[in-house]
DNA sequence: TTGCCTAACAATCGATCGTTTGATTTGTGG
DNA sequence: CCACAAATCAAACGATCGATTGTTAGGCAA
């Protein structure tokens, strides 16, 4: 789905590539001091152009964000579908290998992605929070359907496993420092965790 | 510990009504609107002032947010430690006593605690940021000695396994509603699930 | 060459930002 | 009632914000 209006009716061909260093330099900005601590005329001092320049590929600040979060949700998504179709059919598994991806992607370099998190996303109000909402639903609805092909005993609470888990994951980011463990590590133990619990004198 | 100079000097009378009015007013929109997207001109006008009245309580903004920010970790760390006391000896218990306050303060009305998320830290640079990070460490210093107390089998990451806990509990302030669950709730089944698992043939 | 389209520049708009200054009100003790 | 300090008002400062406007230089097609 493209949120229409996000690019100038240019057709698909591959020639805009100063499009892609502005959503870039954007993402990493607004990832870092926040989308109100960014100001347009940061943005396009990144990209070596003037502040007004920014407004013939992109109507409005706003915009700009909403393209550079729906970018983001796309990259994280490509990354989890791959990893997941590229793992086994045991669904533990197949979990493993998109907390892995989710991850990696949240915590790569490049850094499209970290706008993802709904933190990023709260502060907003009406009609841009719930754009931005609906592009990542359509995400989150991927691990739902993971969470539900596990082998779970009845009544247990799939919703709450699911947020926790992403909680965890997601919180990596705070903490995280290059140089420690590798992010699949950290997210294949996060699972586990989940998965085998911790009491040894669990279940009385 | 206080920062100094974060008040005016004046002693610890009771009579500095205002300027909890403004911590309260500032907290709130720093919560929910963030840092940069909250004016001083904001604030003011919700405690029925002038924008300039504001410096005589706090000589800048960044002041501001160091003060509402220690009263959030305080009044977090006072909720959890006192809930910590009232609980049993098993550390189990004790651990889910803190989990169930600290949830409880992130998502309460009066809305002090959800600057204590690091995830609001982040944005900021050095002077600044370190001087909130400071101040949560001494918080989260207190979960560690929490986790420590746990009878772990060897080898567990007792490291990893805190931060995952604290993700999943920090993560609860992007989706709870009102209306669902209680925090405490969600905080005990959050425990829970680190303790017991999910696998019914875990261990494999 | 002519004409159009892309991409950017140069300059500037009004609004809002954090902050300062000096006068003025309010409350309190002598 | 007066004096003095605490607290706030009133007004403005320079800086910066997102956005608009008019223009121009290059590339490609007819």
């Amino acid at each position: 789905m493209m949120t229409a209006a996000t690019n100038r009716g240019k057709s698909a061909r591959g020639g805009d590539n100063r499009r892609r260093e502005l959503l870039e330099a954007a993402a990493r900005l607004f990832s870092t001091r926040g989308y109100e601590g960014t100001s347009i005329r940061d943005i396009a001092a990144i990209v070596g152009m003037l502040p007004g320049s920014i407004y013939y590929h992109f109507k409005s600040k706003e915009e700009l964000l909403v393209a550079v979060h729906e970018q983001g949700v796309l990259q994280v998504m490509q990354a989890v579908e791959s990893a997941v179709d590229k793992a086994g059919p045991d669904p533990w598994d197949r979990l493993t290998a998109a907390a892995e991806a989710h991850l990696e992607s949240l915590l790569a370099e490049n850094a499209f992605s970290p706008v993802v998190t709904p933190q990023f996303t709260k502060a907003f109000d009406d009609p841009l929070r719930s754009t931005l909402i609906a592009q990542r639903d359509e995400y989150e609805a991927y691990f739902v359907s993971l969470v539900k092909q596990l082998p779970l005993p009845p009544g247990t609470g799939r919703r709450l496993f699911r947020l926790a888990l992403l909680g965890s994951l997601n919180w990596t980011l705070t903490w995280y420092r290059p140089g420690g463990k590798r992010p699949a590590t950290i997210a294949r133990q996060m699972v586990d965790l989940f998965r085998t619990g911790l009491d040894p004198a669990a279940g009385t």
